[in-house]
RNA sequence: GCGGAGGGCUGGAUGGCCGCGGGCGGGCAACCGUUCGAGGAAAGUCCGGACUCCACAAGGCCACGGUGCCGGGUAACACCCGGGCGGAGCAAUCCGACGGAAAGCGCCACAGAAAUGAAACCGCCGUGCCCCUCGGGGCGCGGUAAGGGUGAAACGGUGGGGUAAGAGCCCACCGCGCGACGGGUAACCGGAGCGGCACGGCAAGCCCCACCGGGAGCAAUGCCAAAUAGGGAUGUCGCGGGGGCAACCCCGGGGUUUGGCUUUUGCCCCAGACAUCCGGGUUGGCAGCUUGAGGCGCGCGGGCAACCACGCGUCCAGAGGAAUGGUCAUCCAGAGGGGGCAACCCCUUGGACAAAAUCCGGCUUACAGGCCCUCCGCGCAU
């Protein structure tokens, strides 16, 4: 875990954008998927000739499933505040990830470890 | 003090760190500063509107749907207020699909002799014949709705007169129907008098009556841009195209009907090119978008009230995969445990329902805990 900065020469800059467009979320549906407790992470490489606002682009979705209108806000703020701490540090430039909520754990799992787990997914993800 | 009825309010607080959306100001921009940022139900989407687009002369009729005691309030309502009637409760108060059953159709199970302008099963009474152990019994004819029995409901109830036994047959009171007249805006209420007394229930079965009602919805609708496919209308060009019709001409055949080819002209159809206009779909952006039958606060006036009028002040979310938060600490309610005679202290746990999506007025449903007001009954004291 020494070389944790990445060698490349554009770092991760630390803003990133949120996705709005339904096509970009069926598209990063398709692409790789992470189960974990408290959530699940799809991302997906990005063509370089796609658009694009900031070199990272994150979705959030919490259905029907994770429960009424209350449930389903809380469950997305908190999945953007995880999203907040740890993408600038190990998001990748040219990605696009998307946040699924899961009903109560989404709500009720420790927040550190929500984070931890969100870090240790997105290393995974690019080793 | 105990039990109960009605109504209103509230819906954790403070701070640290890190954030989000809109407006305004500055800046080329990145960004910086500043300010505002969920609910009483924002919910269900059940009613009523505003606002858009579509349709439509007024009006009438038919169909369908809705409303349904009366009066008032309101932009409107199925809402609200006041009143009437019926029901529940000792009461405060609560509940009510609460127009019409002499316009018509339909239904009223089971039981019962009979279920609507109904009905003699037992019984009671009179009488003819027969039997008789002289108590009565049997068969028939007739009278009778007082009694028994069935039912949700049986031609009103009690008492008296009357009678062969009975019966509103007659009488008194009660009930019921009609009702002069009076009160009330009305629903409705009171009621002299009259009538011996029936006009059973269901309209949440159809129906009748009165009143109201076009359809679709902000994913409405309008504008802009891009790219794709290429629909419709009109006009022009070109006559070099294809086809059809008519006239004329030529040829062949012929008794006649008639057949074929070609040129030109006219007209029509199809295809072609160009121009203009109109229309549909997709994607993105902007508008609609929050100042409105507005809300809130204060004052004053009218009204029993709902509510209304006036004056002053203030503006209070506007996103669009959707902001209004994440996390930590302390405190405040609540719950559990421990210590202490007690005041209290410590530890753990822990915060209802539910989040704007064009905007208003209602209804309905959900809701931990806390606070306040008014009223009723009982008990105690005086």
């Amino acid at each position: 875990m020494v070389p944790d900065t990445p060698p490349l020469g554009e770092s991760p800059t630390g803003a990133f954008s949120v996705l709005r467009k339904r096509a970009d979320f069926l598209r990063a549906a398709r692409a790789q998927r992470v189960p974990l407790p408290a959530f699940l992470l799809q991302a997906r490489l990005r063509d370089p000739s796609e658009p694009s606002e900031t070199a990272v682009r994150v979705g959030f979705t919490c259905s029907k499933k994770v429960g009424n209108a209350v449930a389903r806000n809380r469950a997305k703020r908190r999945l953007r505040e995880i999203a907040r701490a740890v993408l600038p540090v190990d998001g990748r430039p040219g990605w696009d990830y998307v946040l699924i909520g899961r009903a109560d754990a989404t709500a009720d799992h420790p927040f550190e470890a929500m984070k931890a787990d969100l870090a240790r997914a997105l290393r995974k993800l690019h080793k």
